[in-house]
DNA sequence: TTTTGAAGTCTCTCC
DNA sequence: GACTTCAAAA
């Protein structure tokens, strides 16, 4: 096992000459400010647009510069692509000492650190890890142990009973507080729930599983309460770097403060108008209250936005403008040319779409190339209709964001296989292909689990589990190719790609039989075998596809492999952080942007305001907002409904837009005939039924 | 006990 | 439209 995961996939070698970097003369003040700063807490309130990536690479810089061992900078940034976005731009500053600092997310640097410290605080250094609807199953698992699953009651759905958990986790809030927030329906049972996290943290610990959760959480436990090693991990790094600042939650907060309590060499960068991830526990008060807790720190507030046109801007701080609690600050640009950005009322989904898709052959034609474009949205299954669309006119486009590829059931099924090699307790992954056989249902599979913890969970433990005569050949079948798989030797390239391909000689048979849409699952199941080919050995591809999934799919046949200027449909958190010359944003629809179930509180609303202000702030030069007025919706019944411009958009924010009206088509056979009087004048029916004339 | 087919249930954001 | 749940058949 690698004892860094930062390796996988190589970073290219380039012989990058060392220069000297002009700081004061490549930054503005403020940035400078926030570069050159010395020792000590630092806080970047960083607009959309300012050059906040910018920054942080020239401090990472400097700090080099002036003499800090590059390995010992941790740079936490929220997704492993920026990581490698900002060390890569930070070579180009100081060479390839940068590529010694370490970058990544919160939870892949817990991942690092757990393997290697992990055994000082209890933790076997071979755990598995689990990824949320993982810990959904495991949950349960435990649900139906403690006999509460049956309906004979009602009792929560793992998947609640997994966000409850996460959040006390990631908050510190009291199961309580959480239910009666949450879910007041359940706030009687809150001692049912105590104990189902009860068995679930056992089982997980007997099983040697870890959940996200526990990344955190046992870092930050790590770091509060084993002196000696917490010492061995602050000890590692000199100074720490923490982008999106804003996205944080308690416990990162929590692991914050005992890395640094030494040194307090903390920079955090983030922008308040764009925390966007409450729902995974993320509070803004870690930005708000930084200088509280770090007495003494220093801010700097990045102002001038480098990125968007002045339209663009007033469009954008207008929308902001109402929310209510913020470090206050208005961007302004000296791009101050360009158009209004567009407010587009279409009539339909499929007006939508064609506008959206003719608009971006347009700008295509004026010279903008796709990559430079992008369709934002609020939720992943929006784009549907569009995708269609680009497909049938041979517009390639990758998208981002969702885990739909690890989610895909085949995808976790012949994972399981490999997860079962590679830990044996895995219970979860047990169920899932055991399951699978023919022959083997719930009954036979917990049969099966039982008899293999009763024998330690020994890699024989499965041979010698005794099937009913049903499953007697499926069992028979599984044996031999988890035997075969174990029998494989040695750590040549590959190795993960081979044992793909001999699952697949089973599983291909199950899947056939199981789907009807067999082709595209077939061509995820290739693509994860191309994916395995990247990585050294088993171990380190389970954790980082876990830890960094990754956002393409097949589905359509258009991929980044084959082309290399691909439009991007993005979902609008998966867009954060990046930039376009043109973006779109479509669905600005009230109950779709913001999203009908996030309506439940202010809090909730304000957050998906702050997510349209992330979407829009995007835009470079180019900024489409549109909104379909008739939605086909199913739940209302096959039935078309009026819908109304999304909430955000009020008369004094459509104001910063130039309205464009795409008119009905109406289909030829559809045009009433003119001449011929009305049958019935149905307007005058409406008038008369309330007796005004 | 497993399988199968039909009815029913939601629909998100992500490490 | 994809997945879960339920009831009845094999």
């Amino acid at each position: 096992m690698s004892d860094d995961l930062r390796a996988y996939p190589p970073r290219e070698r380039t012989a990058e000459p060392r220069r000297s970097v002009d700081f004061a003369a490549e930054l503005n003040a403020a940035q400078f400010k926030a570069a050159t700063h010395p020792d000590g807490p630092l806080l970047i309130v960083a607009g959309a647009g300012t050059g906040k990536t910018r920054t942080l690479v020239y401090r990472v810089a400097h700090l080099i510069d002036r003499g800090v061992p590059p390995s010992r900078i941790l740079l936490l940034t929220f997704t492993r692509r920026s990581a490698q976005e900002m060390l890569a731009r930070a070579e180009k500053l100081v060479g390839h000492a940068s590529r010694s600092v370490h970058g990544g997310t919160f939870h892949g640097t817990a991942h690092r650190l757990l393997r290697r410290f992990g055994p000082e605080g209890g933790l076997p250094g071979d755990f598995t890890i689990l990824d949320q609807s993982d810990a959904e199953d495991l949950m349960g698992l435990s649900r139906t142990a403690l006999g509460l699953g049956d309906k004979t009651k009602r009792f929560p759905k793992k998947e609640t009973l997994h966000h409850v958990y996460s959040r006390h986790v990631n908050t510190d809030i009291p199961v309580g507080a959480i239910l009666r927030d949450e879910y007041p329906r359940f706030v009687q049972l809150e001692e049912e729930f105590a104990k189902v996290f009860a068995d679930y943290t056992q089982r997980k610990q007997q099983r040697d599983l870890v959940d996200y959760d526990d990344l955190l959480l046992y870092w930050a436990l790590l770091l509060e309460n084993a002196p000696a090693v917490a010492d061995k991990i602050a000890g590692l790094y000199d100074h720490i770097l923490v982008d999106e600042y804003q996205d944080t939650n308690v416990l990162q907060a929590r692991i914050l403060k005992g890395m640094c309590r030494v040194h307090r060499n903390l920079t955090v960068v983030g922008d308040d108008a764009q925390s966007i991830y409450a729902f995974r526990g993320a509070t803004i008060r870690n930005i708000l209250d930084f200088p509280r807790e770090y007495h003494g720190a220093s801010t700097v507030t990045l102002e001038e936005n480098y990125r968007s046109t002045q339209p663009i801007l007033d469009a954008t701080n207008l929308l902001i403008s109402r929310a209510e609690e913020r470090f206050s600050k208005e961007l302004y640009s000296r791009r101050t040319g360009g158009e209004k950005p567009w407010l587009v009322t279409a009539q339909d989904e499929q007006q939508q779409t064609r506008f959206v898709v003719d608009r971006i052959l347009e700008l295509h034609e004026q010279g903008i190339p796709l990559r430079e474009m992008a369709v934002l949205f609020r939720a992943g299954y929006m784009s549907a209709d569009l995708e269609i669309e680009l497909t049938a006119r041979n517009i390639p486009f990758d998208k981002w964001g969702g885990l739909k590829f690890l989610e895909a059931a085949h995808v976790k099924d012949v994972l399981a296989f490999l997860r079962v090699l590679e830990n044996p307790r895995d219970e979860v992954s047990w169920y899932r292909l055991l399951l699978l056989m023919p022959g083997i249902g719930e009954v036979t599979a917990r049969n099966a689990v039982q008899s293999m913890a009763d024998l330690a969970w020994s890699h024989e433990s499965f041979g010698r589990f005794t099937p009913p005569p049903r499953a007697r050949e499926a069992h028979a079948a599984l044996v031999r190719l988890l035997a075969d798989l174990r029998a494989g030797t040695g750590d040549e390239d590959g190795r993960v790609t081979r044992e793909i391909v001999r699952v697949r000689a089973l599983y291909d048979d199950i899947l056939r039989e199981r789907y009807d849409r067999v082709e595209p699952r077939l061509s995820d199941l290739d693509q994860l075998q191309t994916i395995a080919g990247g990585y050294p050995d088993r171990a380190t591809f389970l954790s980082a596809l876990a830890l960094e999934p990754p956002s393409a799919t097949s589905d359509l046949g258009f991929g980044s492999d084959t082309e290399d200027d691909t439009l991007v449909l993005s979902t609008a958190h998966s867009a954060k952080g990046r930039e376009w010359d043109a973006v779109f944003v479509i669905w600005a629809v009230d109950g779709w942007f913001p999203m009908a179930r996030a309506l439940g509180s202010e809090d909730e609303i304000e957050e998906e305001r702050r997510l349209m202000y992330v979407a829009m702030t995007r835009a470079r030069n180019h900024l489409a907002v549109s909104y379909p007025l008739n939605v086909y919706d199913t739940r209302r019944g096959a039935d078309y409904s009026l819908d109304q411009v999304s909430r955000f958009l009020d008369r004094g924010v459509r104001k910063a837009f130039q309205r464009v009206t795409l008119q009905a088509v109406v289909e030829p056979a559809a045009v009433p005939d003119a001449s011929a009087p009305p049958e019935v004048d149905l307007r005058a029916l409406l008038r008369g039924r309330f007796g005004s004339s």
